[in-house]
DNA sequence: AATAAAAAATGGTTAAACCATTTAACAATA
DNA sequence: TATTGTTAAATGGTTTAACCATTTTTTATT
């Protein structure tokens, strides 16, 4: 069972909805300047500290500009303002094969990186967590991305860990239902096995076959996963 | 001449910061109970409004909880709404050359894709940007990107593109420093050309040479003005 | 000990006032 | 006429006090 929330939504948190909308929509340019919060605040039949409410966070997520005395304006977006929201956006929408593509690519070189660069201390670390993998008896997303993260930290590249980590969180519930099965399970701890002792042996070139041959098995379990879904949309139809 | 700006940070912005800052911390830990608004807005010296303005941010930011009765809470970060903060934050904090990595990585793999997927409308696309900035007598960082990510549009994944454009807007200010001057513009333009050509013949393995030689000289280009940067440093002490 | 009723506490909201800064209007001056 | 100085109005920033609905705690009742 499953009943939908009940709880209804802060007056300023609609209000917030509202204009970014209407931001969104281009019903509110940037450059526009706004009615003064009493005009505002009647207009929209609400108290001015609700209205200011919800301007203070439009204003904390970059939406407007406020100037005592001057008024509030809807704020040129600079570029650089842009693209982190977009990418958060991309992010977020993005296909799973969108996702795992761009992974296939990183992780390839990551784990050439992770050979060169690791120290035995992230050899350490890394073996840890494929122990831990070993012993566990059920799929756990958090042990499976610590292990591929361990990997992508070593690169010595924060960024690309980060990357990484936002990734592997973006198909966690695929990769979490394709991996519901013991068969799958044992698999995949092999590979990372073989991953991991292809790190440890330093061998960029064998490190690399085994992570391919890996992301092909995920690949394979997310393709496969689709056309089962497709299928019950069919059946539905 | 240029004057700092003396506009003084609004109260509630200040409180803002202070409830992010002690959850970096850790001072504030998910699950705490924070006092209640009258209290706390006591013990900070600050309106009920005022503390309520910062609240309504964090509470959209996903810092806390509020129910009415019941009171306020820090947050339980899910592992999912903290990889986008931590991404951005990692993204804004990530080195040049951690950038020109993982671009050095993608944007590779990006032109093979492009020669295989770029349709006819694509290259036109391409083409009509490289003219731009052919006619162009000075650098213009838009019209660099614009190049870069029309290639990567042409993958067909909108994350890749999103994910170049992030990148490359946050290496603009050193690759307009480094362009500053007529030769490496004239340098840049043919090596555009260079890559635009291979992929309007769809050879991969030419186009990747290009984009590795012009990459090189970008990189070169960031490496050189560190070491000037550093000059300037030690000539200061 | 369990239940029910009442009281207190809490976030949500409104209203009215005052401050500092900015803008606009207008007068004064050269 | 054009510039400067003054004044008044408008605006965002802030504070205070009050009331509501819900939740929590306390108290009383059985």
């Amino acid at each position: 069972m499953h009943f939908k929330s009940l709880k209804s939504e802060k007056l300023s948190e609609k209000v917030i909805k509202e204009f970014e909308e209407m931001i969104e929509k281009g019903a509110l340019k940037p450059g526009d300047k706004l009615p003064s919060e009493r005009d505002l605040s009647q207009q929209m039949g609400i108290s001015r500290g609700i209205l200011r409410e919800a301007l203070r966070t439009l204003e904390s997520k970059g939406y407007i500009n406020r100037k005592p005395g001057g008024g509030t304006y809807i704020r040129e977006l600079t570029y650089s303002q842009n693209t982190g929201q977009k990418l958060i956006n991309a992010l977020k929408h993005a296909t799973y094969l969108d996702l795992l593509e761009i992974r296939e690519i990183l992780e390839q070189k990551i784990v050439e990186l992770a050979v060169e660069r690791a120290t035995d201390e992230d050899i350490l670390e890394m073996e840890k967590i494929l122990e831990h993998c070993q012993n566990a008896n059920e799929y756990d997303p958090k042990m499976d991305h610590a292990f591929h993260l361990s990997i992508a930290s070593a690169t010595k590249n924060a960024l690309m860990a980060n990357f990484m980590a936002a990734n592997l969180e973006l198909i966690k519930d695929i990769t979490t239902r394709t991996h519901n099965n013991p068969n799958r399970l044992k698999e995949m701890i092999n590979e990372h096995k073989k991953i991991m002792d292809a790190i440890k042996a330093r061998n960029a070139e064998k490190a690399q076959k085994a992570l391919l041959e890996h992301l092909h098995n995920v690949r394979k379990a997310i393709e496969k996963s689709f056309e089962e879904t497709e299928e019950k949309e069919d059946a539905k139809n």
